[in-house]
DNA sequence: GGGACTTGCCTGAAA
DNA sequence: GGCAAGTCCC
């Protein structure tokens, strides 16, 4: 398929069309980023200025790259194989497994995650008798993560550290790499440290990759740290047809090691750069983009850029004023079926917080109310304790070296070998410098643990061995694994709910085997070139097999959730505004805008800081195509305790002419009877009652710019024909988000008929079969006003819960 | 060795 | 308030 160049704009154009010599494309939000991107690389194969293998494009997620590849499939087809599209991390992956002996690895090298990886700091501070409580290992990860980020080796960072917490993450970090590279692991910075030491440091490797890349692209440049500028570098020196695409107006990511310099410096590091701006959005309505406009406008350090669309104003923004984050919860899920209503999809529609911890109450209201959503983030399916168990016995089979993995499921499940035994092995390991699984190996005939221990020890090394000289194939060699350790009969004999739904995510995971057999086919490596270590001009290198064990772990372990958010069937999508970049949306709701929460408090104080929360307000309002709503709550729970904070100081940097709010007594917000229980809790935060026992944005963020309830109103907050403040509505009168029925019970959900799973309505009825969040299945037996009796299956216990607020659905 | 209880934490989150 | 890790106790 040809690609059409003239439905670019001008600038579009012109980044598609340069391809040589270093290109800076600085992309504002909704300009078209992506198609330039993909336009510009099937613009090279067209014209044949390269093969598929020399053209390198980085992203920052899977996900990305996942697209990329697929929307250059639609436009170039099978011309895009063999080409690398993909994350920092993965490439180095794939450079450092083809030299991994160069650095003292082996092929087989695993890769530590977070959890894994926090496992042997433990370790390693108890052997070195660090306190915990003194230095915690969070402060330690993150300084030496820092350091790695930074190309920091031990040797160096030894001789800068001079504080006490660097002083003994000095220690750390030392003793860190020793023993990762005894157990042939590395964690996600090494990926990139090795990575960058590999090219830095053996020529033939770093002149075989400067010659093979002919075209590099890296995207979202405004993210990378310094590991990964410097192998941007060191990769682009060859042919220096490097483009990188990025806007600072949306590098939400410093506190990860992201570095604006990288972007901003980019015209000194190649005086010869070609800089282009796209400044079209083709995104949002006009209002949306002036509201962004306006906000991202009170940043001091940032490139000047006009933004700018050809579509009409569009709405207004909608702002609401809750009463409280339930009364929030409520007003949107019934915002959301209004715009059900007038036709739009949920699968439209999207809810972004500033912190996780908002979304209980959203998915809360937004399940009494009926509609389905679906979450973006949160428990991680990989993270899942039977996932990583799984994947230890997989990695042992590959690596048994790797003692964290070995430790972890030693006993899993539970084969009756205790803490003094695994430290007796580990102990004996250490002192012999073999492998924690070698120890293992010995501590058969260590006639100092009991037989049915070492017996146990035994079986457990079965396993692995079993698996090691196993030939099926990758899915069966899985299967025999979880089979041979018994991983789900001892599931099986918990016989609870919560183990069944362990057993399925073990099924689910097998359907994750299939994904990889399938998308990983063999003849993909056919179309690598070979790669530095090899002959030049040799065999084609096959990478990532569909079958191979290693490569399947290593493709778990570097992707995550974001790659599984299925589009399956309709609902609303709920994220943290992070998780939104690069996501856009017809409908957007952003809740919880009040000081101290977004901006979050860590936040003010520092300006640098919060322009980065700034950026982040940036990324959510530019999402939204066409409608816009902001929320915040004159009180709120965090952490059990009551806040009252003032309004976002960026809802008051939007133009009061291009937002419109309603809340606080107006229709919105009624019938329900929940400001009565609210009332009645004292509000934390602010020692002072303001008339009628309302205390409005006294609290915390005192001094700040974010303006209390009651000035924002007064202010004119409220634009014409908005519902007066105040009016004297509360209670007992109906609302769209509330239908009180005729026994003054409430519907949550406006919309009867909206037909959806699980739809939940909270009215209740002896003999109805309801879900509980922590307790499970059960039945109601009883209704007593707004208490439900109801009898759970999994304990028999019948309890006693308020309907209106205990966390269950009506089910079947 | 394993279950019950207590403590401490808590912005965001890719690979 | 909720969760996970650590600690205590049988």
């Amino acid at each position: 398929m040809a690609i059409d160049i003239d439905t670019l704009n001008d600038p579009q154009r012109e980044a598609v069309v340069t391809t040589e010599g270093p290109l800076l494309v600085l992309a504002g939000a909704g300009s078209g980023k992506t198609r330039v991107l993909t336009y510009r690389i099937a613009n090279i194969i067209e014209r044949d200025l390269a093969a598929p293998w020399e053209i390198l494009a980085i992203t920052f997620t899977n996900k990305a790259a996942a697209e990329m590849r697929e929307r250059l499939g639609q436009l170039v087809g099978g011309r895009s194989r063999g080409m690398w599209v993909s994350t920092f991390h993965s490439m180095c992956g794939r450079i450092l497994r083809a030299d991994a002996e160069r650095l003292g690895f082996t092929k087989g090298f695993t890769i530590y995650d977070t959890d894994d990886l926090k496992r042997l700091y433990k370790d390693i501070m108890a052997s070195l008798n660090i306190d915990p409580k003194r230095f915690p290992v969070n402060a330690l990860m993150n300084r030496i993560s820092q350091a790695k980020n930074d190309l920091v080796v031990p040797a160096d960072f030894e001789a800068s550290a001079t504080d006490p917490v660097g002083k003994q993450a000095a220690r750390v970090y030392t003793r860190l790499q020793e023993r990762l590279r005894a157990a042939n692991a590395m964690d996600f910075d090494d990926m990139l440290l090795y990575g960058y030491l590999l090219l830095k440091h053996h020529e033939d490797v770093r002149a075989a990759y400067q010659q093979r890349f002919r075209y590099i692209m890296v995207d979202e440049y405004q993210d990378t740290n310094r590991a990964q500028y410097a192998i941007t570098q060191l990769l682009a020196a060859g042919h220096r047809n490097i483009m990188v695409v990025g806007d600072d107006d949306q590098s939400i990511y410093s506190w990860r090691g992201a570095d604006l310099r990288n972007i901003l410096e980019f015209e000194s590091d190649y005086p010869e750069a070609r800089v282009v701006k796209l400044e079209q959005n083709y995104r949002s309505v006009g209002n949306i983009l002036a509201a962004a406009n306006a906000v991202i406008a009170n940043n001091r350090h940032r490139k000047e850029k006009r933004l700018f669309t050809a579509s009409g104003d569009g709405d207004k923004i909608s702002v609401y004023l809750a009463a409280d984050e339930r009364d929030e919860g409520r007003w949107i899920a019934g915002e959301i079926e209004k715009r059900r209503a007038d036709g739009l999809s949920y699968n439209n529609m999207a809810v972004f917080y500033r912190t996780n911890a908002q979304s209980r109450m959203l998915e809360d209201m937004l399940l009494r109310a009926g509609v389905p959503y679906r979450i973006v983030g949160g428990t991680k399916f990989f993270d899942r304790a039977e996932i990583r168990d799984v994947m230890a016995y997989l990695t042992l089979v590959v690596n048994p070296a790797d003692d964290i993995a070995a430790k972890r499921v030693i006993n899993v499940p539970r084969r009756g070998i205790g803490k003094a035994t695994i430290e007796r092995i580990d102990q004996f390991g250490l002192e012999m410098s073999m492998p924690f699984l070698t120890a293992a190996e010995l501590a058969i005939v260590d006639e100092e643990i009991r037989p049915a221990t070492r017996r146990a020890v035994g079986e457990f090394l079965q396993v692995i061995k079993d698996a090691q000289s196993y030939g099926g194939n990758l899915r069966k060699i899985i299967e025999m694994v979880i089979d041979k350790a018994g991983l789900i009969r001892a599931l099986e004999d918990e016989a609870t709910d919560e183990a069944r739904g362990r057993i399925e995510n073990i099924q689910e995971f097998l359907g994750v085997v299939d994904e990889f057999t399938e998308t990983h086919d063999v003849e993909d490596a056919d179309y690598a070139a070979p790669t530095a270590g090899e002959d030049a001009g040799g065999e084609p290198v096959r990478v990532l097999r569909g079958d191979s064990l290693a490569d399947f772990i290593e493709w778990v372990r570097l992707r995550t959730d974001m790659d599984m958010v299925a589009e399956d069937g309709q609902a609303v999508t709920l994220m943290t505004v992070h998780s939104s970049k690069g996501l856009e949306f017809d409908c957007v709701w952003v809740a919880g805008m009040e000081e101290t929460l977004f901006p979050h408090m860590n936040s003010v104080g520092d300006a640098a800081s919060v322009e980065e929360e700034r950026r982040l307000a940036y990324v959510a309002i530019t999402r939204a195509r066409k409608k816009l709503y902001l929320t915040c709550a004159q009180q709120r729970q965090i952490f059990g305790q009551t806040h009252a904070n003032p309004v976002s100081r960026f809802i008051g940097e939007i133009p009061g002419e291009l937002r419109q709010t309603t809340g606080l007594g107006s229709a919105g917000f009624s019938g329900t009877g929940w400001e009565k229980r609210g009332s009645r809790r004292g509000i934390a935060g602010s020692g002072t009652e303001a008339g009628e026992g309302r205390v409005f944005g006294r609290s915390s963020a005192s001094g700040s710019r974010g303006r209390s309830f009651e000035e924002f109103r007064a202010s004119g907050g409220l634009g014409r024909g908005e519902r007066g403040a105040g009016a004297g509505s509360r209670g007992g009168t109906r609302s769209a988000a509330s239908v009180t029925d005729g026994a003054g019970r409430v519907r949550a959900g406006a919309n009867p008929n909206a037909g959806k799973k699980a739809a939940a309505q909270a009215t209740f009825a002896a003999g109805d079969a309801v879900d509980h969040k922590t307790f499970g299945r059960g039945t109601v037996v009883k209704v007593d006003g707004d208490t439900l009796h109801i009898k759970f299956a999994k304990t028999g216990q019948t309890k006693k819960l308020l309907k209106d607020y205990a966390p269950i659905v009506k089910i079947g």
